[in-house]
DNA sequence: TCCATATAAATGCAAGTGCATCTATATGGG
DNA sequence: CCCATATAGATGCACTTGCATTTATATGGA
């Protein structure tokens, strides 16, 4: 293939598919990796770890959203099933009515020390086992610079 | 913070974090452009810019879903409203009763090149305005390795 | 030939997601 | 104080996805 290229932006799409694979093929161990172990998905994983860092006080939904990158319904209904499962508690808040405060509960906490196992062994595999060590400082330092 | 880190794989978490991130901004710039312009969402362009290749004579379901890391039953429905749409036929294959031949339309074509100017459009703007020409060799080359 | 097993593709059902809208409360200007 | 507007969060509905299973055909060995 010695001709010019005649489709403007290949490399971005080449760019694009490889960020594309690389990522559905990490995120398949992992969450392959969870299932296998009985575990909820890795969403529920960042909202209780989310959750925990806030400690007792507990936090609102749209502050957590904000973080996570999850629609607001999303977010909502990721906290219905996960209230049903008895991992986090949802109640009103006192200064504003409008809203509520949510909590992880100490099952919570035990599930997603549980799933920190399980996620970490599959990091490992998935990353540290293909990629050097010199890489991931600049695969990282590229990867921001998409955001 | 001058503690050694008492957990590992600390480094392949904060990859992790990166690699999805910068997927989910560029699949939502990519997603909205064509949500923006009426065109159907992206993964139909995949499997259209896939049959296109295969040509006239068409290809089977199960090699189209090797090559797109698709499950078996996301490529049957996908095919299935991509036929309501009128941009693909399936038919009985010949050689192997059980199969089907999928085959492109002219309309889906059409549809492939309009959704193209708007991807194209989009991943400049989420790749190209983003990362310096220099930097698309070595992330692509990080990410080969992670798959 | 017959049957056990494998393969291609479709499908019923439960669960998850996107979108628009709704309810309830808050807040700032007149 | 009242109202228009903004914000927090929930929800109805249509669509999509995941999982398990089904249907139909193929294939290799007894």
């Amino acid at each position: 293939m010695t001709q010019k290229r005649d489709t403007a932006n290949y490399g971005a799409a080449e760019v694009w598919v490889q960020l594309s694979r690389a990522h559905m093929v990490v995120q398949n161990k992992i969450e392959n990796a969870l299932k296998a172990a009985k575990l909820p998905p890795l969403a529920w994983y960042d909202i209780l770890l989310e959750l925990d860092r806030l400690g007792a006080g507990g936090g609102r939904a749209y502050e957590v959203q904000a973080r996570l990158l999850l629609p607001q319904y999303g977010l909502s209904r990721l906290l219905e099933r996960l209230e049903k499962a008895r991992y986090v508690s949802r109640k009103k808040s006192a200064e504003d009515g409008r809203g509520k405060l949510i909590f992880i509960t100490a099952e919570g906490k035990k599930v997603r020390l549980e799933m920190w196992e399980i996620y970490r062994a599959a990091l490992r595999s998935a990353i540290d086992d293909k990629l050097p060590e010199t890489g991931k400082k600049p695969l990282m330092a590229l990867l921001a610079q998409l955001q």
